[in-house]
DNA sequence: CTCAGTGCAAAGGATTTGCATGCCG
DNA sequence: CGGCATGCAAATCCTTTGCACTGAG
């Protein structure tokens, strides 16, 4: 899974004529440990060492190759979380106290039908879908 | 309605110790004319005249009372709209080539079971929601 | 008169970029 | 060797804030 995920990032960059040195990996895997999207700040607490600067870009490297994906959310910081098709299909409870994001998924069901129903919204419109985003804004338990 | 809308964003100021003036009934005029959420610089350009320094500051207030909402896309502009309970519930279609929102809602049969499904989810996280969003992210049918 | 609202200009702060250096291929 | 990756520091740019002035009550 692991080997997978490695496997795929360094593809998808190869095909955008980049290489996925070690900040990168580095980056990548502190994204697949955790289940909720991480800031700047966040990633550098958690790997210090790395110049800002160096997580800046290379986020924006891997976002360009579709390995990661930038989320922003109510506060001033944007947030980072690993594509969706190298996870799973999800949404986010967003609280708006402490800014923290937390990852959820509907049933199935209900996401089909959501789904489909977002289709002919767009096609009415005109509009290309490239993906959709639900999320909840509110309060998390630990801040209410 | 529009004597309507005034009115409550009267007593909405009134209630958070403000008032309601000039440049704040035209911002809230401006946001009642369109179908989309505006930009600094768009609301700007409909009204030259205002120091951008006010449309902050009074969106800011218009914010804090309720009588306006934030809405951050994929660019780099916070973009405002009245608040939901002022309009419709609506969803965006969100450009992102040239970064323009438009509003668009969904069939009420499918917003329902949507809804009772999130509220659903937030239960099991003991989260608070005090709203959701939902966001269509692709190409609008002039840039594709 | 008092105090909130406004315009102007300067300051903030997350993010981006220029440049010199280091390292992989 | 050549060119991208990196660190550091300076620059950007949306947004916020300080300050003096104006106007409503």
């Amino acid at each position: 899974m692991s080997t997978d995920l490695h496997a795929t990032a360094t593809s998808r960059l190869r095909e955008d004529g980049q290489r996925y040195t070690p900040r990168r990996q580095a980056l990548v895997e502190l994204l697949a440990e955790v289940d909720q999207p991480l800031t700047i700040p966040q990633l550098l607490e958690r790997r210090h060492g790395m110049a800002q600067s160096s997580v800046y870009r290379n986020l924006a490297v891997l976002e360009r190759a579709g390995v990661v994906h930038r989320v922003l959310t109510t506060d001033d910081f944007a947030r980072y979380e690993l594509a969706e098709d190298l996870t799973e299909h999800h949404h986010h409870l967003i609280c708006e106290v402490c800014g923290d994001v937390t990852d959820v998924t509907l049933p199935s069901g209900t996401e089909a039908k959501l789904e489909a129903a977002l289709a002919r919204v767009a096609k009415r419109h005109g509009f290309t879908v490239e993906h959709h985003r639900l999320d909840l804004v509110g309060t998390c338990g630990r801040c209410s």
